[in-house]
DNA sequence: AAAAATTACGCAAACGTTTGCGCTACTTTC
DNA sequence: GAAAGTAGCGCAAACGTTTGCGTAATTTTT
């Protein structure tokens, strides 16, 4: 015995009035009677009325639902950006529809398709690695849907975005090598295309010119963010003439792996070799031997400021003929040193 | 100029024929002519027709769309559950509604409440932990909205849900240890009232029990899971008349934590005293002394499990008058043994 | 006391789609 | 050649809500 939820209609009949007077007296419309909005209040009560919110999204054509497009929900990174999304909705009574790319251009362009359909008001995305077109998005433009990127930028003109200044970060890191004394500093980057690679690898330039020394391009070498990649990578960089002392790697999972093939060479770490990398996990303090300090990327805050932008767009009048501005928002990553002990 | 997204009655006008006519012709109907059907196709190809689920979703009562309410996003178990139902439903072409208790009674109350109102098709939760009353969760029966539980269940009559049996994980974690030869095994477990306590506890009674040993009661201690609470419990455990010699720890965090403090007190790991924990975490490899072995609950099964058992309910005749069945799956919990190296 | 203003409500359209039923025109059957 | 069947399409209602406009009743103004 399914039950039939009570629509207005229902307390409308029960009262004799119309509909219309239903619906204005429930939402306090100031040319309702207040003998009558109590009455109908007391009915709405009584019958447990809840409004059919797909009735509503129908008509007007809003639905309060926030799209979210992230690679990969189980990585750490994205799953505390989602986590932060979620409740930056919530705490403005949206709610979050998800879909995950893992990392495949046609499944990225589906699930964008999906949430138009859906009719979601904006959406949230940290886009694909291997997405090189990007038309799904900017096919968005012209039924009005906003988008705000996070973290993983697609290469666009005119876009919202926020983004984690990684080369600061990687400055910062490279600059406390250089300033625990180390002078040969080799780098496990990612794959070259990659946005995140050129900023780490700009980060290390810079702090290697700040610091008046000879960049030696043979040091940077990239790792497919493998296992096996990043053993090669080590294995790179361990054999040459002037073997690095220290190694800024990709991220923590990299930098954990580069530990790993150190120490089956036997060397010792944060003597032989100095680790720093990218990401600050949780976890990588009850590590062995975790990177000396790494770089934090705040994912949280990205995913919450992400939402709030978003918000800001959904609630701005779109009629009036103001231009329109686009927000970027950088915020700066912060090296976070182990405290040595 | 926000672009106006075409309609089937847009279809219809260009090609003068009625609007039933086309949505059949869209739906590949059995009465339309085979003409007809191509000329529509033709038009909603050029007009870049995209139906509005919005409108199909109020018109049909159902929104092919699953919520999911878990307690924590970012926590490495259900984040790894949300990738597995996310996976599930896109593969059968349902969308993911997400929503997130922080552990909190009140929340996970409105969050049910602005699901009914989403009309969501139905619902896969994870309950909260301070969740006492679940009125919210039983007054979804009268309108029909099917919700598969998973991993923290409810105790309440007469619903779906897939759990992981931790017991028999547990058996086999303390029998692991016995036959290894250890005879005095503490254990800290988590709060009492907590199942995942309880079912713990059984497992371990069970080995002793099975192995013919006596049960001493104050080799079981517990922790609030915080570090300083498992710090508290390791010193109770270690300064016994008898010491263990082997610990199983509410789950790896704890049992990281439990390590950190044995090193602290100069115990050598593995040889003045063993771990072994529960969850399996990936990042444990990389740590200094994992846990001898871990229990895995297969978090990813779990939610494809219960995402599969929820369409599976979804598609079935309500209307039929079939006396209703409850779909309760076990997922046995399975011991991971670390390969010593 | 008539005119004007205000209060309190109802009518009906609109949002976009699906679907039961009915209708016409053509084809088949005996 | 009339009856029966079938193929192909249109009409209109329905889903639940919001909202512009109209209108009757009441109150205020002059």
């Amino acid at each position: 015995m399914t039950f039939k939820q009570p629509t207005i209609k229902e307390i409308a009949k029960r009262l004799n009035i119309s509909v219309s007077t239903v619906s204005r007296a429930l939402h306090d419309h100031s040319s309702i009677g207040l003998r009558t909005k109590m009455r109908v209040r007391q009915v709405a009560n009584e019958l447990n009325y809840e409004p059919n919110q797909t009735a509503i999204f129908f008509q007007q054509r809003k639905t309060f639902t926030l799209g979210v497009i992230l690679p990969e929900l189980s990585e750490a990174f994205f799953s505390t950006a989602i986590s932060a999304i979620e409740d930056t909705a919530n705490k403005h009574n949206y709610t979050v529809l998800l879909g995950q790319s893992h990392d495949q251009e046609e499944r990225e362009k589906q699930i964008v398709e999906t949430m138009k359909n859906h009719r979601v008001d904006g959406l949230i995305v940290s886009i694909s690695k291997n997405t090189i077109n990007f038309d799904h998005f900017e096919a968005l433009r012209k039924y009005a849907i906003p988008v705000v990127f996070f973290d993983r930028i697609p290469n666009m003109p005119d876009i919202h975005y926020v983004a984690c200044n990684i080369q600061s970060g990687s400055l910062q890191a490279v600059s406390y090598l250089l300033n625990k004394g180390h002078r040969i500093i080799g780098m496990i980057n990612g794959p070259d295309k990659m946005m995140a690679s050129m900023q780490r690898l700009e980060g290390y330039l810079k702090a290697i010119k700040k610091h008046r020394l000879k960049y030696d391009p043979i040091l940077i070498v990239s790792s497919d963010l493998t296992k096996e990649g990043t053993y090669d990578a080590m294995r790179q960089l361990t054999t040459m003439r002037r073997k690095p002392t220290a190694i800024v790697a990709f991220n923590d999972y990299v930098a954990l792996d580069a530990v790993q093939y150190a120490r089956g060479q036997q060397m010792k770490i944060n003597e032989d070799i100095t680790f720093v990398s990218y990401a600050n996990l949780p976890l990588s303090h009850y590590t062995a031997f975790p990177p000396a300090a790494s770089v934090e990327q705040f994912p949280y805050e990205q995913g919450q400021k992400a939402t709030e932008i978003l918000l800001d767009l959904l609630n701005k009048n779109k009629d009036e003929n103001i231009p329109p501005s686009y927000n970027n928002i950088i915020i700066e990553s912060k090296l976070v040193i182990r405290n040595s002990q």
